[in-house]
DNA sequence: AATATATTGTAGCCTGTGCTACATTCTAGG
DNA sequence: CCTAGAATGTAGCACAGGCTACAATATATT
């Protein structure tokens, strides 16, 4: 039985547009684990630690400033704006409940922290609570 | 505490090149349904069931063709090859584990509909098989 | 202080996935 | 049969996010 065509539309729409924030979340994300854990985020390391060339890192880096998410200077590490700090915090929760739920229903830890970097984008406002919920009732 | 650099970068590859796969996927999927249900897969159709423009998705379908997942003539509607078929059904079976564990850990049913889409995509072998488990044993 | 190395930034290219506009072909009604 | 409208396909544009190669700056070593 097929879905409603504006239904399926609206649902791949969404997935879309999750997609298109999803870069943005990671940077910020790691940005903050980065200044976070006493140091600097330079470039180069985020560009490591995401996998990609200094050059790519160096052009999101950008994005997340046009997007008034962080901000440098010539030759500076990167910052977060308050914005960018808000998100990364509400990243980093999401991120945490993901890799606890995947775990709870089973999933080798190991396992559930490299699928969750890609699931988490994706997991809507009420499906997080819905984790919340499972996990403080199983915690009982 | 940050993750080793090395695993960190791997995470993040994976979860790029699960997404690059994941257009390939809905596309399949999609036409595998419309030609189950009865009907054709005509680019038309397609288009407004993922929701953009009809150029768009033949682009696309062009691109189902190069990889080997489907064939189609001039102003014929598409099909799926053996591989693309296999695919299809891989992708649908996933896609309802993933629906059903969302709904057993209590995400509301049209939420766990819509979240899907976009997590289907970075679900591994091995959360899936965690997934099926757990769906077992909650059932008994 | 001078130079070598590492880091940062820039330029230019490719691919993927959107779009609109236009051309072609099919199909249904008159 | 022939013409109007729908469907299909093509061309060309934009943007994101990869890459390599090169330029500029900062830092460290001698």
């Amino acid at each position: 039985m097929l879905p409603d065509e504006a239904d399926q539309a609206q649902r791949f729409e969404k997935a879309r547009s999750a997609q298109a924030g999803a870069l943005l979340e990671d940077y910020v994300e790691l940005i903050d684990d980065l200044l976070g854990s006493g140091g600097e985020a330079r470039p180069t390391d985020i560009a490591r630690r995401l996998g990609v060339s200094h050059a790519t890192a160096i052009k999101s880096i950008a994005r997340l400033k046009r997007e008034g998410l962080a901000t440098s200077k010539l030759y500076r590490g990167v910052f977060l704006t308050p914005e960018g700090h808000d998100l990364a915090a509400r990243v980093r929760a999401r991120h945490r409940l993901v890799v606890d739920l995947l775990i709870a229903v089973g999933v080798p830890e190991r396992c559930a922290e490299l699928d969750a970097e890609g699931i988490e984008h994706h997991v809507s406002e009420a499906a997080l609570a819905a984790f919340a919920r499972f996990l403080e009732a199983k915690r009982k």
